[in-house]
RNA sequence: GGGGACGUAGCUCAGUUGGUUAGAGCGCUGCCCUGUCACGGCAGAGGUCGCGGGUUCGAGCCCCGUCGUCCCCGCCA
């Protein structure tokens, strides 16, 4: 069958749009065949577009022209019809259809396009396997639910821009091809042709630039920025992802607080979830780790309890754990009944696990039921029961797991363990238990609801970190982050870089990292002094960031701010395990683009217009 | 860089201890069908078992290597 050229025709309603009130309208559809369903005479096709799907009648007896546009049709063909509303008898209505209760009767029909037999149908609930998915993403795209993912985007991003615009920010763009900047991961280089040997990097985030805006004066910037990082993926990470970043001038930190909590708030009103307008809780990088051994605690799962001083020394020995060690128990909800043997197995499991790092896990137990850790005695057990739910202050249910763990000191990793460290460690294995038990007991179950998210900051994120490789303090967050002006007064830069807190702060949702900003430092010799205790020289500062010094020499306000992810507030919002979901064109776990094949080999020609040599053999 | 899972028809997957001609569902093609909506019925086509090597009388299955996708660690403040 011939291909139908489109005219002067055009649509007036789209394929979710009509209701039984629209009944006599005549209408013109157009879409892709979701499903065809031929009975001889009388064929249904089902029209699809991002609105929605239409069920549409063609009758033989009363149209033999457009019922044999219908038999040629095929999934995926591109469809005009024109014809009429018309209510579908009592037994014919589709409940599960929004347009369910009418059909269009067909008139004129238009084949638009053919399409090959599709590779996987976008009309099944049923994914492909992603690298099909992936090659052909046109396709995947087509789906109801990639479809939703990105309404979801739009209307998220817009609901930002609106929200930070009606408080005064402006909307600024920066350069893709730029310098390096000191953001810690390796940058995406673009070779100049007109500076041989030169590069341009593409911004790891607008750091720098959003700074000097504030110099500038446009004392709120925001942006929804790329951002570009030549690092290993995951799940949440792409080699290019999407910031909200903003900068403020004159601010307090709850100042920045409020401005993310209230995008935040906008941000999930326009998908459908109204937060709760309490100001989200705070915590210190301090208590973080105390509490939950993470600096992006999941508060949907209870916290680790210090059981160390609920263990007499009579105990102890009882235990053979020596004196001064410490002891940390957790508890994870929902795990359900586990019998002996289980729990049995379970507890070889961890152990094996943590068997080469130096930890033990004395045992798991179910505490509601009495149904005490084997080989503790029964009086620690309550002790260690009651301590734990003195600390989560909740009730324990019969269902929950609570472990007990402790350092072992006969293995070499201990001999000079960090208690840090093994706070860190347990609440790796807290979150990794709690992922075990997850999905089989429905631990985060989505209500739907803002129930479903646990926001919090976590403050006062230390200003160095001890780079064991290098033997030196690095910038923890980057070096342009204020130190709290105590630690600046009393001399800690110097003496006791370790104790140094940063004016620095991160968003968490459900254990995830959501963004990240700080107070910066707006003056020149404070800066220096940082560079200094960074074993930056000052020809080096100059020659890395000298034009930033130079700008803070020329009246620099106070300013700080932050940077959230976008995709990852999506994939949150939209229910999604991975980012791939909601960008459009995503890469590989190798960050390869499968549909262009990116990256691809340049040409001879390129190569010496832009002074390389490859060697690929390195 | 390291660890793990997977790779069989267009898609989703099964394939026993290594043994005859590698199967199913969906999709696809043709025919039939006027109330379906995951329509139904009949018939049919469709395979480099990711790729390369090895062991074996014989390999989808065992061994080695390699490629790809996914997940995790490192890395990404």
């Amino acid at each position: 069958m011939k291909l139908d050229f489109l005219g002067t025709l055009e649509r007036t309603h789209r394929c979710g749009d009509l209701r039984i009130s629209d009944e006599g309208k005549t209408v013109t559809l157009m879409g892709w065949v979701n499903r065809r369903r031929d009975h001889g005479d009388l064929i249904f096709l089902d029209l699809r577009d991002r609105s929605g799907i239409t069920q549409v009648v063609f009758d033989k007896g009363l149209d033999a022209e457009s019922h044999a546009k219908a038999e040629a049709a095929r999934p995926e063909y591109v469809v005009a019809v024109t014809g009429q509303v018309t209510p579908r008898g009592f037994d014919e209505k589709n409940p599960d259809m929004l347009t369910g209760d009418i059909e269009v009767v067909a008139g004129q029909t238009l084949l638009l396009n053919d399409a090959k037999t599709p590779p996987f149908s976008p009309a099944e609930d049923a994914i492909a396997n992603e690298e099909v998915r992936l090659k052909y993403r046109y396709l995947d795209l087509r789906r109801e639910q990639m479809q939703k993912n990105f309404a979801i985007r739009s209307r998220v991003a817009m609901a930002i821009r609106n929200y930070l615009v009606g408080e005064g920010f402006l909307e600024i763009e920066t350069p893709f091809m730029t310098r390096s900047t000191p953001e810690g991961a390796r940058d995406y280089l673009v070779p100049s042709r007109v500076h041989p040997g030169n590069f341009y990097a593409l911004p790891q985030s607008p750091q720098i630039f959003k700074q000097i805006l504030m110099v500038s004066g446009f004392d709120r910037y925001f942006q929804v920025a790329r951002c570009f990082r030549d690092e290993d993926l995951r799940a949440d990470r792409q080699p290019e992802f999407t910031q909200i970043d903003l900068e403020i001038s004159f601010p307090q930190m709850k100042t920045v607080f409020a401005t993310a909590e209230g995008f935040l708030h906008a941000a999930f009103s326009a998908a459908g979830i109204e937060l709760p307008s309490e100001p989200f809780i705070q915590m210190t990088y301090d208590e973080a780790i105390a509490k939950y051994g993470i600096d992006k605690p999941d508060m949907r799962l209870p916290a680790m309890a210090d059981l160390s001083e609920e263990l007499t020394p009579e105990l102890r020995t009882t235990l053979k754990i020596e004196q001064g060690l410490p002891v940390l128990g957790f508890v994870i909800p929902k795990v359900g009944e586990l019998s002996g043997t289980e729990r049995k197995k379970l507890l070889s499991e961890i152990r094996t696990i943590f068997g080469d790092c130096g930890l033990d896990v004395l045992d798991t137990a179910r505490l509601r039921t009495n149904e005490a850790f084997v080989p503790l005695a029964d009086a620690c057990a309550a002790k260690i029961s009651a301590a734990l739910t003195a600390f989560n202050g909740a009730t324990l249910s019969a269902n929950d797991l609570a472990v007990v763990v402790t350092p072992k000191l006969d293995t070499p990793a201990m001999w000079n363990f960090d208690r840090q460290w093994i706070w860190k460690r347990v609440g790796a294995l807290r979150l990794e238990l709690a992922k075990k038990y997850a999905d089989k007991h429905k631990l985060f179950e989505q209500t739907g609801t803002a129930k479903d998210f646990k926001f919090l900051w976590v403050t006062d994120f230390p200003m160095y970190e001890w780079n064991e490789e290098s033997k030196t303090w690095d910038a923890a967050h980057h070096p342009f982050t204020a130190p709290h002006e105590e630690d600046i007064k009393s001399g800690a830069l110097v003496n006791d870089k370790g104790s140094v807190r940063a004016l620095a702060y991160d968003v968490v949702l459900n254990g995830t990292e959501l963004g990240s900003g700080s107070i910066r430092i707006h003056r020149k010799d404070v800066q220096a002094e940082i560079f200094r205790s960074l074993g930056m020289s000052d020809e080096e500062a100059k020659s890395r960031f000298g034009f930033f010094l130079d700008a803070l020499e020329y009246g620099t306000p106070p300013h700080g701010g932050i940077a959230l992810g976008l995709d990852r507030i999506v994939m949150i919002l939209a229910g999604a395990n991975s980012l791939r979901e909601v960008i459009a064109f995503p890469k590989t776990a190798k960050a390869i683009d499968l549909m262009v094949d990116a990256p691809s080999e340049a040409t001879a020609i390129q190569l010496r217009d832009l002074h390389l040599k490859v060697n690929t053999r390195s």
